[in-house]
DNA sequence: TCTAAAAACAGGAATCATTCCTGTTTTTGG
DNA sequence: CCAAAAACAGGAATGATTCCTGTTTTTAGA
């Protein structure tokens, strides 16, 4: 009766231990080096699975791939159009998602996204806009 | 010395005459019935250029395509899990993106989104979760 | 513990939104 | 009016994600 499989229990660890918000690839990528068997169906399976669970959430930030992030606790996420991290930022206390749409809408769910230049390459002048082309940074 | 070409024309009234959020295979679909001969790579290249000049935006809602909004005017998102609709509230007042990220990192964009079910959907008792299945709603 | 049904897996093929490439047409600046 | 630059149409290529098939693992009941 165990309630992860190892394959699941892996993808849960890798996700849990990095604050990168790293894509299915990377997760990929860094659960070979743990289960060198596994595939990236299992891994794209499992990661929806987790997500349907409430274990993880996924965010789409507009770089053409789904972005994971193992933190569920409610937080914001900004991300550097230069380098393209994605950071965690503390939400302004008393912040609540539902008061925002009205009554007549169920809210479940909240995603506040800032976009812009973060202190490091603010710093080095590498304020050049990434386009969003479809190939990733992996 | 004429600011827009034909199609970049076209495309941008169409964005702004719906307040759907459609996707670039909505928009192109529309754009010719207005310019049968417009060509869809043309319809990608002017919508990110529309979005480049600040013109429109793209939103990613995690349903696997990219979807454009030609009010550019502060607003937040609702997206509903059960019918896949976006739709426009207001911020609430006073909310100022730059406040949230920290002094040291510069904010560009905000995006705030909302999933949930729409009023509709939970009068109707639709409330399964649509799968984020690569297959989109055209 | 044994066993059949259900769930999960690996591997690889298919899908499809998006981007890229090429040759042509349109626009711009002088 | 002319040459260079920009934009276009059409279609091929790309790549993240999903789907399919045959196999292995897990589950639950007897």
């Amino acid at each position: 009766m165990q309630k992860f499989s190892r394959q699941r229990e892996v993808i849960l660890r890798v996700l849990r231990e990095t604050d990168s918000h790293p894509t299915a690839a990377w997760v990929y990528a860094r659960a070979r080096q743990i289960l060198p068997h596994i595939s990236l169906g299992t891994v794209y399976r499992n990661l929806d699975r987790l997500r349907a669970d409430g274990e993880i959430l996924r965010l789409s930030v507009g770089d053409n791939t789904e972005h994971f992030d193992g933190n569920v606790a409610p937080h914001l996420h900004f991300c550097c159009t230069s380098c393209r991290r994605i950071s965690d930022l503390p939400l302004p206390p008393g912040f609540d998602p539902a008061l925002l749409a009205g009554a007549e809408n169920r809210v479940t769910g909240c995603q506040l996204l800032l976009y812009g230049v973060c202190r490091q390459c603010a710093a080095h002048g590498n304020e050049t806009e990434i386009q969003n082309k479809r190939r990733s940074i992996k």
